[in-house]
DNA sequence: TGACTTTTTATACGTACGTACAGATAGTTT
DNA sequence: AAACTATCTGTACGTACGTATAAAAAGTCA
């Protein structure tokens, strides 16, 4: 296992060890990002963070360790966004599934659109989870229990939709939503029009892609 | 490269290597639809094809020309499906986008629900193949052609319609029909209930889905 | 049957991998 | 300053990888 996980001094520095581990950290969900767990090896992170290879093993443990990492890293911030989101709605009294979908979309959007090209990274790194059910099992304690909260939302506005045909949508919208992220190259060659830069771009047409489909598969 | 491709007898039997070839590139598309490219090992293919490892270099060439040997070898049966749809709806003259969708996505599922292992193997390997662009360049002269003839079909039905708006609400149904066939796993963890056993039962909500969403996305 | 081609076996080569660890270095605490 | 801990370097081990190839076996055909 990585030796430890956060340990700042009683001031203000950090401790001497964690802007390195940041760096591999950050080396990782890039490379992770770009061509997926297997495709990776520890040599080409220890290369991208600019240390040795033992440095990686020190801060980022076996390599399912490090992915793992880096996954946890970020996971927190993501559905904080979303269950803020969620939150503000049901303040708010009176919202529809479309406005659901959104507070469900949108963080995600929001995160891959960033400058921060770390954001970027992992957002594409979400969209290879999806895709594979070989992590599954070990990704679902992570996303799934903000998803349950947004189906059990929707459920609460549409008490008579069947729950796996909403669950079944959910995942589609989520395929929908990564697929925005992973890949906006296949639309471009398919119109022979660039098209907008940044997944955020893409929010209107992709709100109007999921939250349409809910309505007609419920109907 | 492989030696050779297809070189039945004069008579009706087939050559001596062709059984073992197909055997090959069954056991390939398996093990690359399980895990992917990167994770699955020559050997591991000898071992699943029950032939030794020089064979699989024999029939299949280096992994990379395996790996396209397989894709090639379904693309034909999956387009000619798809062009017969769309064919099918053009001689009736009276169709609707969501006819376009039906013809896109049904024969896709309908590979995947058939019996045959391969083909459901292939299913999955495709929806591997959407969510990674390092694929894309190798594939896209595969898929595309009849994608762009779905995509110009559904412009004569919604002139007005933008181009780009129309190629991403496209590529937004291919991935919802992927991630259908790749992974049905967290929909039923999600609702707690146990979904249809095969893609072809999702055909309803996915159609719904699709051609709801692609309405609103363009009116 | 005998020459010829296709297919299969068995083995080897060079490289890269994940992991471990002893020792050096640097920062911290007493 | 001395003892201690955290961090980093360098290297090595065993394994598995993709690929190539010589030789054997099996099948084909004159």
């Amino acid at each position: 296992m990585a030796q430890k996980a956060d340990k700042p001094h009683s001031d203000g520095r950090v401790a001497r060890g964690e802007v390195t581990r940041v760096k591999v950290l950050d080396a990782a969900e890039r490379c992770f990002a770009a061509t997926g767990f297997d495709a990776v090896s520890i040599r080409q992170i220890a290369a991208e963070s600019g240390v040795t290879l033992g440095v990686v093993g020190f801060h980022g443990g076996s390599k399912e360790d490090l992915f793992l990492t880096v996954l946890a890293r970020r996971v927190d911030a993501l559905n904080k966004l979303r269950r803020e989101a969620l939150q503000a709605l049901r303040t708010t009294g009176r919202y529809t599934l479309d406005d659901l979908v959104d507070a469900y979309i949108t963080p995600y959007l929001t995160i891959a659109s960033r400058g921060d090209p770390q954001w970027r990274a992992y957002a594409q790194l979400v969209a290879r989870l999806a895709s594979d059910d070989r992590y599954y099992p070990a990704v679902r304690e992570l996303y799934d229990p903000v998803a349950r909260e947004f189906l059990d939302a929707m459920i609460e506005l549409k008490p008579n939709a069947d729950r796996h045909v909403l669950a079944t949508v959910l995942t589609l919208t989520v395929s929908s939503m990564l697929s925005i992220v992973a890949s906006s190259v296949r639309a471009e060659a398919l119109s022979g029009k660039p098209g907008p830069a940044t997944p955020l771009e893409y929010r209107n047409v992709l709100l109007a892609f999921c939250s349409g489909g809910l309505a007609r598969a419920i109907e």
